[in-house]
DNA sequence: AAATAAATGTGATATAGGTCACATGCACAA
DNA sequence: TTGTGCATGTGACCTATATCACATTTATTT
């Protein structure tokens, strides 16, 4: 592979990474994914900080390649409540920001330390709109996003704390290992006693 | 505008509610919109007649010109748990389903007589392939839905039954026009009886 | 290694909302 | 127009889950 754009030669491995996250849907020549790269930067963030606060422009979508990150809002009685967590290979911002191009109502935060890759909207609309490939691509990505909410009300209307709670841990185990629990109560929707409680019964 | 596919010929309106549809987000000349309507076929379901049910094989997607159409699941308990209402100008499917090419777990029904143009499943992504146009108009138009079920995750961990009512009405006066209230509380995620009081209530 | 902070567990109590039962109103079918 | 069946309202009671308070365990920092 040539690196025609050297000053985007990020560890071979994160490139790796995320070539084969676009390839599971499209196949790209490495003259593509070259020019593909440029528009995205590396960036690590340490547990607990911050890529996004509360009224904060967001301008940046994120590609996890390791760590995990959560979004999350904060209610009058600052209550935090999960929005998405990320782990490596998922997108993550603030996306009714992004879009319409207001202020964050959410904060973007590591969980543990994490790298990720950042694209620009409006690099990601450019790519969109010069290659039908990778307009392709991200509306597939969309559809299945819209799949797994789906899903997630559906658990939400028609579930109790505890089976959300074990569809959670079937469907992602390896958040479990990585996620305080207060974190996936406050996913859940369930405070943290309440969680506490149905596994500890449980055994 | 020159019917080329006279096979087509929807009525007049119809064909330019759905053009206007998509020139909301994209703009198309008169051929490649004869084009596209190929595509579609022109259906009425009356009130409480099924455009899906469960197992039915999911093959198409529904965009909806009159009347109102919801789309849920039953559980167990024969409780019915509302994943979706379709208006004038939305679009509706068992999308899971239909991603996955898997049997439907949701009905499909009219709930009051309604219109609606039907596109197969391949026949959109030969669309979306053929016209990188439509490939885009459907990236954006699941960006928004996307959006659209963050909300009401929110909605749902953040608010009480009576905050999430007056979101809803608030959000979408038209459906309290059209849907019976039974129909709202399955959508929201709470018993009739509740819902019944909280407006009883309210005033 | 000690000190501090964060996460978790657990009991006692409170409450939003669910469930059941039945009455009333309203729509459409014969 | 009358009847049959849905849709809605309302009371009485019940239950899952929240809240509060504090103890315990586990990470972080110095």
């Amino acid at each position: 592979m040539v690196y025609t754009y050297l000053y985007n030669a990020f560890k071979c491995a994160t490139m790796q990474f995320l070539r084969d996250h676009f390839e599971k849907l499209i196949t790209l020549t490495d003259k593509e994914f070259q020019y593909i790269l440029q528009f995205f930067r590396s960036r690590r963030i340490m547990k607990k900080q911050f890529l996004l606060q509360e009224g904060d422009p967001v301008t940046q979508e994120y590609f996890v390649v390791k760590g995990c990150l959560k979004s999350y809002v904060l209610d009058s009685e600052d209550r935090s409540h999960i929005m998405q967590f990320a782990l490596p290979d998922w997108w993550i911002s603030d996306y009714q920001a992004l879009v319409t191009q207001s202020p964050s109502s959410m904060f973007l935060e590591a969980v543990v330390p994490t790298q990720v890759l950042c694209i620009t909207r409006e690099d990601k609309e450019r790519l969109c709109a010069e290659m039908h490939k990778m307009e392709h691509f991200f509306r597939i990505k969309n559809a299945y996003g819209y799949i797994g909410l789906q899903r997630r009300i559906l658990s939400m209307l028609t579930g109790s704390a505890k089976e959300r709670y074990e569809q959670l841990l079937q469907q992602y185990p390896d958040l479990f290992q990585v996620v305080p629990k207060q974190d996936l109560a406050a996913f859940l929707g369930v405070s943290r006693e309440t969680l506490s409680r149905l596994y500890s019964k449980n055994k």
